[in-house]
DNA sequence: CGGCGTTTTGAGAGAGCTCAACATCGGTGG
DNA sequence: CCACCGATGTTGAGCTCTCTCAAAACGCCG
């Protein structure tokens, strides 16, 4: 349980083991050689992180919530000791490392995509249901935009034209793209 | 040893392992319901990826390679077998994922910057060498550009920029920041 | 020297960001 | 039941910045 602007650890502290973010947010930060800071990467409630923790004996940024949070952590050695002593719970644990490597790398190939439109469309591709066309939105498109790395103004009009081209159709709270057969 | 245009695997075809690119780029590409290519990553040689087919029955995704590429086969399951047979292997191969998780990590922060000076500051506060100040590059420039998402152009500028602003002296092939003391 | 790729600089256009105003929806309290 | 209020959703206008196309300077190698 963390406070707003608190931090969970700071550069060279000694790793303590994996951490799950349970409420709010956590940047990793470092600080670089003119003192600026550099955010190395935001992390969200649901993600875990410091996974390379396990490998390193200090922590190489600071870990800092902006907004407070609630995090649980993993205790290094109890984990280690699990992966020795079952390769089952090790196996499980590289399946999660290799999930999140694969979202990552989904996530910056959309950022590579410039155009608003094109990265809408590219999120939705990959993330229709088991149709194939219909996208549940868990959140509001505000929260989606961020996701997304966009304004929210440049995701409704994208969205706006995407739908005016008759490519999508907007629903409350999912969005269902036109196929090839133009079914919908 | 694949020719440009040839498939390493398809949506589909069963697992074989993990694969490194010795040469060449290849992508990793899915299909929409309307029949467009989403580009899921662009990995290019150096770099291991299908980590997550260790996971997995059949592949998700097409791989692809525009360039033709050399690649280098892991069998799934003699890898698996190692790590059940050996806790420090699956150790080491953890330590391999954490640390692509973390490079991915920072890359998609690099890529939230939008400023091509801000994303330029970016990769060099992260790649100082020891002294913290002084950053040595591989290639040319136009590679870094690439690196950076940015096109070699806007990179040029941005440097220039930098330069003006004394915050970098450029060298042949190292850059140098000002740090706090402006020693340089 | 000639050719090729990299580095640099210039001009123009497009697209997203910023600031701003307005609409819509849901919840709250009178 | 309705007025109010805040957050979300939507649209408009202008600006800035990168991208694109173009051209020139520079460096390297045959």
């Amino acid at each position: 349980m963390l406070a707003p602007g608190q931090a969970l650890f700071r550069l060279g502290d000694p790793t303590a083991g994996v951490h799950e973010i349970l409420r709010g947010q956590m940047q990793m930060v470092r600080v670089d050689a003119s003192g600026r800071e550099v955010v190395l990467y935001a992390a969200v409630a649901g993600e875990i992180f410091t996974e390379a923790a396990l490998f390193s004996p200090i922590y190489h940024c600071d870990a800092i919530t902006r907004t407070g949070a609630t995090v649980r952590l993993y205790p290094k050695d109890k984990l280690l000791a699990e992966f020795r002593r079952n390769p089952q719970a090790a196996e499980a644990f590289m399946a999660i490392l290799a999930r999140q490597i694969m979202s990552l790398r989904t996530r910056i190939e959309q950022r590579n995509i410039r155009s608003a439109g094109d990265r809408a469309r590219h999120f939705l591709a990959l993330n229709t249901g088991t149709d194939g066309r219909t996208v549940l939105l868990r959140g509001n498109l505000k929260d989606l935009a961020a996701e997304l790395g966009l304004t929210h103004e440049a995701l409704y009009r994208a969205l706006a034209g995407l739908a005016a081209k008759g490519e999508i159709k907007r629903f409350k709270n999912k969005i269902v793209l036109r196929d090839k057969a133009q079914l919908m």
